[in-house]
DNA sequence: GTCTATATAGGGATAGAC
DNA sequence: GTCTATCCCTATATAGAC
């Protein structure tokens, strides 16, 4: 206990939270990993297009890092608002009754939040590797590590989970695909489409036995 | 035509085509790719893993790049021999109908190369920006890109090429998802579930006025 | 065909002035 | 809070001996 006395501030936590700026830096982070990638996108570049210099970064963040952390604790927010919902539910039939409306919560986060899955999507082995590193908070707060938890539950027939499996691929494939092919569809009506086929493909499920 | 009269062999082309550790380099780097991903891996490792030194790889290959743009030559053999299967349809209803028999293709493709087709979903960047870079020949022999093509097609109605990427993707996402979501489940067993579950997606699409 | 040694560039990160 | 200048490291790529 004798080291450390000395600072003001919590070593390790960000020093300005709710900073503007920060804000700034993030989303302009959040721009280019997904036009170049992670490991592609220096910090020069993000302090050019913010119009300012590498330094100036790092009095917000100490590493690089810390900025793809920090744009993933974004995700965990939206991970943790859609899996409250089954907070409740233990056995493996009522958790796979659950999942067309789990679906339809995650359709409706896919098109409010586009950028971020398509971040999530883009730059998943970045984000792996900091898993590893560093503990950053609990792991299963992450919605892909919940979706597969939930699709390797044993409780659950194999055909049903990976029908789950299924309908959540035709989801991101198809809303993140690219806009380009489709044309100029509004995003609302390809979530509908993109709706009525997944649940078709939750509702063709064979009844097997339990 | 005065310059570059010595050379015995092709500038340009690689330097031993069929050789048996130029393959060995390329089988070593689609393992690492995969694993880490093409920008985390350097030439070093690479070299490591086979036993011999950085510039030893230099004489197989003269830029990293290359390395990459060779495997990429595996996908466009596959994507060759999917696609000329369509080679004489033309309109719309036509490519539409054959997308069935073309989609159980894709899926025995993909379970007979997993590791060719992760590469190609954990390395899209990478692979996006060789595009850019160099022309290394025609670029519409992209398995992805034709696929793309196909469901841009304005021939078909919209609905149905929603469907046809929701296939694509639930086939994607649920067979190189990773192992360990469905346990030890043979591959064989997992692409027969998923082959129906595509199918019965297919199946369930509404008529449509032409 | 494979090595050692090196050139060169760029990235992350820090120190310290202002 | 933001800058300049710099350190240190690792990466790609090349030259040339063997």
């Amino acid at each position: 206990m004798a080291r450390a006395a000395k600072q003001p501030k919590q070593p390790d936590q960000p020093k300005q939270r709710g900073s503007a700026t920060r804000e700034r830096i993030l989303d302009i982070a959040l721009e280019l990993f997904n036009e170049k990638g992670y490991e592609n996108t220096s910090i020069r570049e993000i302090a050019e297009r913010l119009g300012t210099t590498k330094a100036a970064l790092y009095y917000y963040f100490a590493r690089k890092q810390d900025i793809l952390l920090e744009l993933h604790l974004r995700l965990h927010a939206l991970g943790r608002e859609t899996f409250d919902r089954l907070g409740g539910l233990e056995k493996g039939e009522e958790l796979a009754a659950a999942w067309p409306e789990l679906l339809d919560h995650f359709i409706d986060q896919v098109i409010d939040n586009p950028e971020l899955f398509l971040f999530h999507q883009r730059n998943h082995r970045a984000l792996e590797q900091i898993q590893d590193d560093e503990r950053h908070q609990a792991e299963n707060e992450d919605l892909e590590q919940q979706m597969r938890a939930l699709l390797s539950s044993p409780e659950i027939p194999l055909a049903q989970r990976v029908r789950m499996a299924c309908s959540a691929g035709a989801v991101i494939v198809t809303l993140l695909g690219g806009g380009e092919m489709f044309g100029n569809v509004p995003a609302n009506e390809l979530a509908e489409l993109v709706r009525a086929a997944a649940h078709d493909l939750l509702a063709s499920t064979v009844v097997t036995d339990p």
